[in-house]
DNA sequence: ACAAAACGTTCACTTAAGTTAAGAAATGAA
DNA sequence: TTCATTTCTTAACTTAAGTGAACGTTTTGT
């Protein structure tokens, strides 16, 4: 279970077996089953996720109907706006499946950040490896069709094909499911 | 000028006299002529920018044709792709106006952070602000239909409809120019 | 095992965006 | 100022996405 945690942690630092039972310590591995909510609309959060198994979706609810904006599946991490923004969540986070997660709050991190400084600078260096790869995915996601898009999430992202509802891909993928299914009748026929 | 950097800094820490001091030693405020490339498709950079004055356009050329992606203003910052990623950038970018922009690279970051440790936690929540605030206009703009995103526009960033051209907005907001002015002309007829 | 709910596809119709082209308006350089 | 270029708009036509509904299949809970 720590080593999905500590195999990511490698590419970047290596850790002391001393920083290794801290983190540990810090009992911060939890399990959720399939379904459950993470995250509520309304709600104020100041803990950061990153999934060690399984998978999580962040969605809206506009007009009641559910778009969904994310997935985070192994070895991806992510902190709720409202951690920063001290304003209440717009979406709601919930589990796809049985999934073990990290889980920690401010506090956690700063107390870790004052006994292993190097921790905050590896915190820095992946939140600016998030920040560039969410630029990377965004610009992607504008100079796109839909098709496209669809595309190429078959060749990076082949798996949530597996894991996730297409109804719920469709709002990712920035369509309607119908137009979803369409669409890949489309690429069908093509071939 | 360093009042632009300063005042937006000093809603995260405050820096001594010595601290601004050893900022403005660092000799990084540059000053850019309105067209110029501050960044090439295919060029590997290290450097960082903050805008103090004048504005930033990110684009692509696919196909022959420029697709912009990003444009950044007064207190605003961006690294780019290339810096984190050492793969060539995929995009340019060029002033839309003469500009003033703050210009740093690791090793001058580097030499600072161990100057000042603060600095890095300045870095690490900015970065983690902007990561959120990414993820925010990510999900608004997957949520949303061309229309509403000009609206939206409208209201949070009604000085980029004065600064920059039409035709390159278009491109930001996910149509072609031609959509955009058809747009635009149904919202008038509307009201 | 069964019924209910959820899911994916298809269809007909509507609406909006892409494409191509033409022309008007604004901008910039000589 | 003039001429050329760029930018913006409009229009006609094409293509794709949105909408509402139906239908069969799969999944889920009891």
């Amino acid at each position: 279970m720590e080593n999905t945690l500590f195999d990511y942690l490698s590419k970047y630092i290596k850790l002391t077996h001393n920083e290794k039972k801290a983190i540990i310590d810090l009992d911060i591995f939890k399990q959720f089953k399939k379904g459950t909510l993470i995250l509520r609309k309304g709600q104020f959060s100041d803990y950061g996720y990153f999934v060690i198994k399984g998978c999580l979706r962040c969605y809206y609810i506009i007009d009641g109907n559910e778009k969904n904006t994310a997935f985070y599946t192994e070895a991806e991490s992510f902190e709720p706006v409202c951690k920063i923004d001290k304003k209440a969540s717009e979406y709601f986070v919930s589990c796809v499946e049985d999934s073990i997660l990290v889980v920690a709050n401010s506090e956690m991190e700063k107390s870790i950040f004052e006994k292993f400084p190097k921790f905050e600078t590896l915190c820095r260096i992946l939140t600016e490896e998030l920040l560039i790869k969410s630029k990377s995915e965004f610009d992607n996601f504008k100079t796109s069709s839909p098709e496209q898009r669809y595309l190429t999430m078959l060749q990076k992202r082949p798996d949530l094909i597996q894991r996730v509802p297409q109804h719920q891909l469709a709002s990712f993928l920035g369509v309607k499911p119908q137009s979803l299914s369409r669409l890949r009748a489309r690429i069908l026929k093509k071939k």
